[in-house]
DNA sequence: GTGAATGATTCCTG
DNA sequence: CAGGAATCATTCAC
């Protein structure tokens, strides 16, 4: 390394004339043109670099400050940066500036919507409060499937954010050992420091195509999570004996409109711990199926048919209606079993 | 293990 | 968008 500057210098004490390593028409001023000269010129470059280990560390590092405190270093350095400058670098020029990656984004979106990246929001999700609203089954069976939900997101969440900081920190000290060595370089050969800065970016974009791989496989855990508690949800649970009564109750006593107003399913509902939309589902289901075989469903009919008539008898005998169904067994709707002899089965 | 019962989901229709 | 119909997937009784 220390070649360049003892052969580009002449002037200053360090291989001045005089000096017996310098070339000899270089000493003579006026320089030799015979081709002995010249060999014998070849012959003495070749010298000193065969001898360069030879010298000792200060007379390098002398040679060394000589050349950074040369005159014309400065504008021989703007020069060389410049013609630099103008041939490799253009090339690279061109693509800067290159627009946000749609992939980087979506993924970015899906973890903030997730509740990965972004401020904490008490180690749950919007999607898993969604989830879990849609989810239906008040029930504590619930709230422990949610919380374990949680608990794993939070999981993959602390996981992602040590990685990206590791990223991060990794990425700093990448760029500032690069950037030292660069302006360290700087000094022995062109570097300007828009070079240095373009160097940065590179290493940036490198370190940025990583995290996105961190957040790809962040995004495919939390999916893979996700899958796997909606799953979960898929798991029935049979409604309890006193919610069935309620809801069969309701059902064969409004056999000829069997269809709640949002009011009596929300009401339900509350009766049944369930949600509307489980109630919902029971009354669709339930229709279906007796409409499809009225007949396994008479003796049931039958059964709450009485019941309400005893019900209906009590509340009477108490001077009051206030439970009995509003409009039992009446005209239209769903053909009644047996217990109304007069409507048969269709 | 098997089949019936049953809650949930999906697709279709008015 | 609510409800009907078909179907899926799980539970439960035997």
């Amino acid at each position: 390394m220390d070649e360049q500057p003892r052969l580009m210098h002449s002037h200053t004490g360090v291989g001045m004339a005089g000096h017996p390593g310098l070339p000899q028409h270089m000493q003579e001023g006026t320089g030799g043109t015979d081709g002995d000269g010249r060999k014998q010129d070849i012959g003495d470059i070749l010298q000193q670099i065969m001898t360069i280990t030879d010298q000792s560390l200060d007379e390098a590092q002398a040679r060394k400050h000589a050349l950074n405190c040369h005159r014309m270093k400065p504008a021989l350095f703007n020069v060389l940066c410049e013609i630099k400058e103008k041939t490799v670098l253009s090339i690279r020029g061109a693509q800067e500036e290159e627009p946000p990656d749609p992939q980087l984004m979506r993924l970015d979106n899906m973890l903030l919507a997730e509740g990965v990246s972004g401020p904490e929001k008490g180690g749950g999700s919007a999607a898993a409060a969604a989830a879990a609203a849609a989810s239906g089954g008040a029930g504590a069976d619930n709230s422990a499937e949610h919380s374990d939900y949680r608990a794993k997101l939070s999981q993959i969440r602390q996981i992602y954010h040590t990685e990206l900081e590791k990223y991060e920190q990794a990425c700093n000290e990448f760029t500032t050992h690069v950037m030292n060595l660069l302006r360290e370089q700087s000094r022995t050969r062109p570097i300007s420091p828009k070079e240095i800065e373009r160097m940065v970016s590179i290493i940036h974009r490198k370190f940025s195509s990583i995290q996105m791989q961190l957040k790809q496989s962040t995004c495919e855990a939390v999916m893979i999570l996700r899958s796997r508690f909606l799953d979960a949800r898929r798991k029935r649970r049979n409604f309890n004996k006193q919610a069935t009564e309620i809801l069969n109750e309701y059902f064969y006593s409004h056999l000829s409109n069997p269809y709640p107003s949002e009011e009596a399913k929300e009401e339900l509902a509350k009766k049944c711990a369930i949600t509307v939309a489980q109630v919902s589902n029971w009354f669709g289901n339930k229709r279906i199926r007796y409409k499809k075989n009225i007949g396994k469903f008479q003796e049931e009919a039958n059964m709450y048919a009485a019941r309400t008539a005893v019900n209906a008898a009590n509340a009477s005998s108490h001077g009051s209606q206030a439970n009995s169904p509003s409009t039992p067994n009446s005209a239209g709707g769903y053909p009644s079993p047996c217990y109304q002899p007069d409507r048969r089965i269709q």
